[in-house]
DNA sequence: TCATGTTTGTTAGGCATCAAACAAAGATGT
DNA sequence: ACATCTTTGTTTGATGCCTAACAAACATGA
């Protein structure tokens, strides 16, 4: 039977391993000056192409406030384009400017590495364990605080 | 085998479930206007007693620099004291003031509730793949930012 | 003794996150 | 048409985290 100690020592690895993740993307960004969700805004921007920055709010899971923030700096730094959209004046659409393509361009692609570093060697089966856990442990999570709403 | 996919997925979850927990807790905190990193401060004090703060620097996994601004805020709500070190003017004793041990007997026990509704009924077994992966992640991250230093 | 190195805490500057409150604009229903 | 609800993005203020650079004090060794 799984004990509080177990869980504790949980709740604190889930903690320390997503800021060892991005110490590891911050350190390499450093030069480039561009912070962790900077690089992720670009990569999906590289990948996907224009998008409604509604869209990737979604995408990137983080409140709108927080993207608005990410999206003004990268603006100013001339990397990204918020793009007025026809119909609907509300929306704004995201494209990356010649600057935002040609620095990507120069990036390494860190996420295979880091994921290879953290991931690689595991076994199938213990990968898959952990994705069942925090999935049903966000799930959970985030009932609650939706519950809790109400007070 | 294990795919990119998996581990992208993987990473982002780790990171997803750490806000999320968070959450909850800095909502459950709110109206006592405290955060949650300064409750577990508070929550090793009410329980190992006065402490060095060097040593909760090892206990919280943070940088001296994180926990002096989180002390910081804490001895201006007048919960914690920092006092001076006979034979050592560099460190500090930290402890609860009297405010601080009546606000922590009015605050519920979270820790147990969080965990519980993370985690609870979910098999032993994979609790304990998850511990494994998040450890060995953690680890080879960690090592990797310290190979990284001389750059 | 005294120069040098280490430890401890702080400050300054920056990133990422959230909640709350706001404004603008579109959508809906009567 | 018009009032009301919803959606989208922004701003403000807070927490938490980091690195870099400093200062003070202790420790060590020549």
């Amino acid at each position: 039977m799984p004990n509080k100690h177990d869980h504790s020592l949980l709740a604190s690895l889930t903690k320390r391993c997503y800021f060892a993740g991005r110490a590891v993307m911050d350190a390499a960004l450093r030069a480039h000056d561009i912070g962790s969700t900077q690089w992720f805004v670009l990569h999906h921007l590289a990948l996907s192409g224009p998008m409604m920055q509604r869209d990737l709010v979604d995408l990137l899971q983080v409140e709108r406030a927080t993207l608005s923030v990410i999206i003004r700096e990268l603006v100013r730094k001339g990397l990204v384009e918020q793009v007025p959209v026809e119909r609907d004046a509300r929306r704004k659409m995201l494209q990356m400017t010649d600057a935002g393509k040609a620095l990507w361009d120069q990036l390494p692609n860190f996420e295979t590495l880091i994921h290879a570093t953290a991931f690689g060697e595991i076994p199938e089966a213990d990968i898959a364990a952990a994705i069942r856990v925090l999935s049903i442990a966000t799930e959970r999570l985030t009932n609650l605080s939706l519950k809790g709403d109400r007070t």
